[in-house]
DNA sequence: CGAGAACAACTAATTCTATCGAAATAGAAT
DNA sequence: ATTCTATTTCGATAGAATTAGTTGTTCTCG
């Protein structure tokens, strides 16, 4: 019965933690807006999501001018690594060469960024 | 109130696809084993779970020695692009090429992986 | 054939997610 | 200070996801 552990952030999480990686610390509302670009929201949905992520340390806050500045309290290359090591596990058998090959076959590299890796492979410290 | 539809398979729906993609075609109790190397899980759980996927049209079955032989009925390469997909989008800011960064430059991949990459990149015909 | 194992179908409990309204609170504006 | 508005907290709900027990069927082996 014991419950697989929830791995990383949920769906929801992730939306709102991409508008605080982008933004940085931001108050409820600009959060909500940004958000909302995308699809409409109740300002008490994203709320109350924020709150389960404090909880979570998934985000942090201090007070502001307006309520709280929240931001991301989890690191986004962290977070990142641990999604591609679980889409790598799960659909690519553990090789992140075949997740690389899959980028550029499934066209989802333009050729400027294919170059621009080809560029990276080849010079390996630049950013 | 409606929850956002879930759009591709669940974690554990993956797992069984993995299992699927990995030996083709296969009955409940070779999948159960195939996941029991990586955890405990009850037969009576992934017959469930099949069946869900059944509806889903994720697997298909057809009649074998020994109840039903299971196999995938969704392609991996499409999966794995709508993985990407969401991934790229809710971490890497819609950029593709900063998922191929970050699989370099965040060790995902070896010395060899990357002269494999860097050949592919450059000869694009290659398997 | 008969016992035991494997399997399918059904059922169901528990937890997790996404969602939002109502109500309390805190600043801002007048 | 009073009102207005943004924010927070609380509680609720619906549905998804995960897990597994029970029951009955079917297959295999001795």
């Amino acid at each position: 019965m014991a419950r697989k552990p929830a791995n990383g952030p949920t769906d929801g999480e992730l939306e709102i933690l991409n508008v605080l990686w982008e933004r940085g610390p931001s108050g409820l509302g600009d959060i909500c807006k940004a958000l909302r670009v995308n699809r409409p929201i109740a300002t008490t949905t994203v709320a109350t999501v924020l709150k389960v992520m404090l909880e979570k340390k998934l985000v942090a806050r201090k007070r502001g001018p307006r309520g709280y500045q929240w931001s991301a309290n989890c690191d986004r290359r962290e977070t990142a690594a641990g999604m591609i090591q679980k889409l790598v596990d799960r659909v690519f058998d553990g090789s992140a060469r075949r997740l690389a090959v899959h980028l550029v076959e499934a066209g989802h590299l333009s050729e400027d960024e294919q170059n621009q890796l080809r560029e990276l492979l080849e010079n390996p410290d630049q950013t």
